[in-house]
DNA sequence: TAGATTGTTAATCGATTAACAATC
DNA sequence: TAGATTGTTAATCGATTAACAATC
């Protein structure tokens, strides 16, 4: 029954649902595979073969109901559940995604932190107090826990990775750039590699500047 | 002469330049495309088929070079040149972006930071002192800029683009969900959307669970 | 020379786009 | 009913994989 959508149609879907938002909250009440891919910069046609992946949500006529479509897309993402979640590293980093994400309406709450460094034992951060990287088996034992964000540094990674997979975490959103998914093989991984993008916009730059090169 | 390699040939880029900087930190001075894919989780065949998208960095017989490929890759990349770059928003995020990463290292310089909250004006970040918002005009007037990094929440970006761009700032690292590159269609935009890969994340744990319960 | 491994062409696979009958 | 727009099938396009001659 596991359908296997592939993996370039689920990385749309948070994009479907950030614009289907945004329509919402502009007071679009319905809205046409046309439309939609024109606010989204895709085509019509990506727009229907992506959802029918899910269900036929739309109404020959009359197109899509922005509320219903948005609600759907929700659900299909699980925004409608609520993972629990630890943070370990309380870095500049660690603050920085502690403060920043609305982890609440992502489908996730975070519980915990955890931080290695003395000095940033004890502070709080989203109302919650920073606790010291030795307490994690305890706390994983005693609290349910699915998924943990990696917020630290490489060579720290693959310790704490092996703790928390004997802990039975399976699911990490990994900042480093140690490769979880390659050691265990049960797990899901999702990378945010900051400085391969900021490469990848090099070369795109260099391009750029190449192609206003020619014209001259 | 724009060859056109495609996005998923680029995106890859960054990822061989990593792993080829660690074999070369391990003391590893050949490796066959073979040995690189199984590193990489890649194929052979993908390897050779990338790489050749550039220029014949092997050698029959042999394989790679290490270090000459890892300085190839460098080059494509654009590595080696130097990309002024400031930075516009010095809250938690940007905070964590200044200190996080090694710029000097991805072909930019971090050269200044801005910032509309006056309680952060004139702190330190990385031996950089924060600017108020108002002298980015000045500023960029008075120093060749290329880059500038937003992180700051979408309604603010939207105003500060329209000034940059106006400035002449062309190539933008985006951590906002303000679409840049729908505004302006000569500009190279890099986006991290850290709320998207956490949706992933949420439909793959779920799909994970999906399929642990199906054995039962 | 023989073995290894590339560069490159051909085959396959999958994703995107186009088309259109179904239907609101 | 007529017009609009979906859901879905078919056609196209491009990316990945396989194969192999070239060659170190």
């Amino acid at each position: 029954m596991t359908k296997g959508v592939s993996i370039q149609v689920i990385k749309r879907l948070p994009r479907y649902y950030r614009f289907l938002t945004e329509l919402e909250a502009n007071g679009t009440d319905r809205i046409s595979s046309n439309k939609l891919a024109a606010v989204m910069s895709s085509t019509a046609s990506q727009v229907r073969q992506d959802l029918n992946c899910f269900g036929g949500f739309g109404q020959q006529g009359y197109g899509y109901s922005v509320h219903n479509l948005r609600a759907e897309i929700g659900k299909i993402l699980g925004l409608d559940r609520i993972h629990s979640t630890i943070l370990i590293g309380a870095g500049n980093l660690g603050k920085a995604i502690a403060t920043h994400l609305n982890f609440e309406q992502l489908g996730f709450k975070l519980n915990a932190i955890f931080e290695k460094d003395p000095k940033l034992v004890g502070k709080m951060l989203r109302g919650i107090t920073v606790l010291p990287d030795n307490d994690i088996e305890r706390y994983v034992k005693d609290n349910y826990v699915e998924t943990a964000i990696l917020a630290l540094p490489k060579d720290a990674v693959e310790n704490i990775t092996q703790r928390l997979y004997a802990l039975g975490i399976r699911s990490y959103w990994n900042f480093s750039h140690y490769d979880i998914a390659k050691k265990y093989d049960d797990v899901v991984v999702e990378n945010v590699h900051l400085s391969d993008s900021l490469m990848t916009l090099c070369y795109r730059i260099n391009e750029l500047d190449k192609s206003i090169n020619e014209e001259e």
